[in-house]
Order: structure tokens, then sequence, then C-alpha cells
DNA sequence: AATGAAGCTTAATCTAGGTTATTTTTTTTC
DNA sequence: GAAAAAAAATAACCTAGATTAAGCTTCATT
């Protein structure tokens, strides 16, 4: 199990002594999951946030009409989890899949807690992840209420060039909002 | 000026001292605002959060071809910021404006970071209030994503029962996003 | 290497919601 | 409380993107 990932990634916002980081790295869980292979299935009550240190996930949600919307991919350096389920530790929507065979730093929703209570910092550093969350969510928002669908891919592109030549398109079309035959016949036409 | 509100607000989450209500308090600004003036415009930096004690307040982008959409409503007992640019301290996109006549408790951007400094208990608030909002836009991307306009506009008026016969209905089609003209059309539909 | 099964493309057709324009109603303002 | 401005309603027409369905290509599994 590799954690430098992982510490690095906090050391972007909060500084922590030896003995910290050993506590904290202690809390986590490693797993490995298998290419389509779900960590968390609609239904179920999510117990963790995943830190990816290695492949990629997904997290979607299947509408009334069976359709799947793709929610988020967590690449690399990137948390995921049904946060709605989590906070409310009820039944959530979401399916938390692997794309790839991936290799995760698992944190417990009860080993969170403890967290917070023996470092409290670890309340400054989950804060500021849930801001930068909350504004990429609030720009996906306005660009899904004031792009185009063709404007919606391009910023994709660009936004998210390492993912782009990684995924099936029919996700990259669950997550900008289309169908997957619209954006076969838009990239026909760029 | 009435703190009450946002002490019950903030006791919800986390307990405070008399001596930390007084300190928190003094850090806040008192405003008044009136109805169609703009507490913040695009172009600026986003310098406070705004806790609002009376009134209304939305928080909206016009994109590029002049239309309007609105990001939050923020009634009473609501924080309002346009949270990209306080959290970049770069000019941001969106007009902050009061609906109607309005008072805020303001936190500005420097009390803020003081505040956490001498009461750390606040990064656990702000960390709740920034995980609830992430979840409230993950919910309203999904909806965009997967309801049609009808239905988007039928869980406007069951999820906001008070805003919506406050509200100008042009402003309810800018949240939920379709075109005035539409909306109308679908209410004498219903 | 063969056999699926899943993903991608293409194309014809359809529709939810947009656009434009006019009229009516409500709200502001002097 | 009259005039002007903003909001809402109505209706004809338009289009971005969905739907359906067929053929094609890639890729995983035996």
């Amino acid at each position: 199990m590799d954690e430098a990932l992982i510490l690095k990634s906090i050391s972007s916002y909060i500084a922590l002594t030896g003995d910290e980081k050993d506590y904290f790295i202690k809390l986590l869980d490693f797993k490995k999951i298998k290419a389509k292979k779900l960590l968390l299935k609609e239904g179920e009550v999510c117990k963790h946030s995943s830190f990816v240190i290695k492949g990629c996930l997904r997290g979607y949600a299947v509408d009334k009409n069976g359709f799947e919307h793709v929610m988020t991919f967590a690449p690399k350096g990137w948390w995921i989890a049904d946060m709605q389920s989590l906070l409310s530790q009820k039944p959530g929507t979401l399916n938390l899949e692997a794309l790839q065979d991936s290799e995760l730093l698992m944190l417990s929703r009860k080993n969170q807690e403890l967290l917070y209570n023996s470092i409290p910092k670890f309340e400054r550093f989950f804060r500021v992840i849930a801001e930068n969350s909350l504004v990429s969510y609030q720009n996906r928002l306005m660009d899904n209420l004031s792009l185009t669908a063709r404007e919606r891919y391009l910023k994709f592109c660009t936004t998210y060039p390492g993912l782009i030549d990684k995924l099936p398109q029919k996700q990259v079309a669950a997550y900008i909002g289309v169908t997957p035959e619209f954006l076969s016949k838009m990239k026909k036409a760029i």
C-alpha cells in the first residue's frame, strides 16, 4: 500500500507531524478492486470515503427510464463517495464502479469521526475539499444550464484531457448529458 | 441587528460558549439592502459570506447570449456568496441581488480566517454547511440530467413551497432551466 | 480463431422545449 | 391614480437533441 500520494495531497492544505501521519494512515483500509466491479451499489448505505491511488472509478445513477447519468469520475488522486448517503447514513442512489483495475485507500465514516476528534486539522482539510467540490458542481450545473451539448463536450475535453481518451465515449455522453448517438454525431462534425 | 437566527443555526452543528458567541458576533457586519440592489456584481471579487436574516437574495449568472441563470436562492436562514470567487479571490461570475428589502449578517473572508484560527470548531460548522450544499448541487445536477422540465418544476414547487409564490416566475424558469414562455405553457397544462 | 457481447456509427424520424412576436395583466413609479 | 414598465400569457413556427433501428467494429472469453 502506497500512502505517498494521499499524504502529498493532504500536505497542500494542512501540515501534519510524523505521528499524525502515522495515526492517519492506520485509519485507512487498503482495497484493490477489479475493473467493472462495484464498490457501492444503489440502495446500500455508503460507509466510506475512498481515495483513489491507482486506476479510475465513476459514480453514476440510473434514472427511472433506465438511463445512466455520471455524477463524477475519480481518477488517481481524487476522493469518491456517495456523499448524500455518507452524510445521512441512508440508502443511496449512486453506484460506484471501477472503470479499470484500481487501488483505494478507504476511510470509514467511523474512522473519519475519530480523525476529526483526534486531529482537528482534518476538519479543515475536508472542509476545503468539500468547498472545492461544491464549486466544481456549481460550475457544472451552470454549464448544463447555459452551454450547448457541443460546448459541454469541448469543455470536457479541455478540462479532463487525461480522461477523454481513456473513457468509453458512452460514459462521456452520460457525463455531459447527451445520448451516445448524439455524441457520435457531434464528434463527426468537429 | 438580530443575531438570534444565526446563533440558532450554528447551534445545530456545534456548541458555543457565551464568550465564543460574543466573539463571533463581533466579527459580523450588519447590512440592509433594498430590493433589486446588487450585493455583488459579476467581475468583482467576493469578499464576504452573507447570512440572510430577513428577505431573500438570488445568485445568478448571465451567459454569453444574455440569458440569466439562477444558481441559488437564499431566503432567511441561508448563506450566500460567490463561492468560486470567495475561495480564489479572483473576479467572479455571479451577481448577488436582493429580491426583497433584506438584512444580512456579513462575515468577511478575513474575519472568517480569524474565526477558524481562534475557534477551530467553526471549521466543522463550515465543513458541514459546505457538505450539505455540495449534496444539494449534486441532486440538482442529477435532476437536470434526468428529469423533464415539467418534473423539475413540480419538484421545485414541493422542495421550496415557501418560495414558489413569492418569486417572479421568470426567476423560477431561470432556476429550473427553461424559458419563461415554456414555464407559462407548462403551468397551463398542469 | 471463433463467438459473442458491448460499444460505435449512421441515418431517418420525432419531440421537448426554444424562438419570435403580439396581447394582456400586473407592478412600479411619478 | 395614470402612465410606463415589467411580467405573464398565448400562439405559430423552429431546432437541438432524442429515439429507433440497422449495420459495423472492437474486445473479451473460450
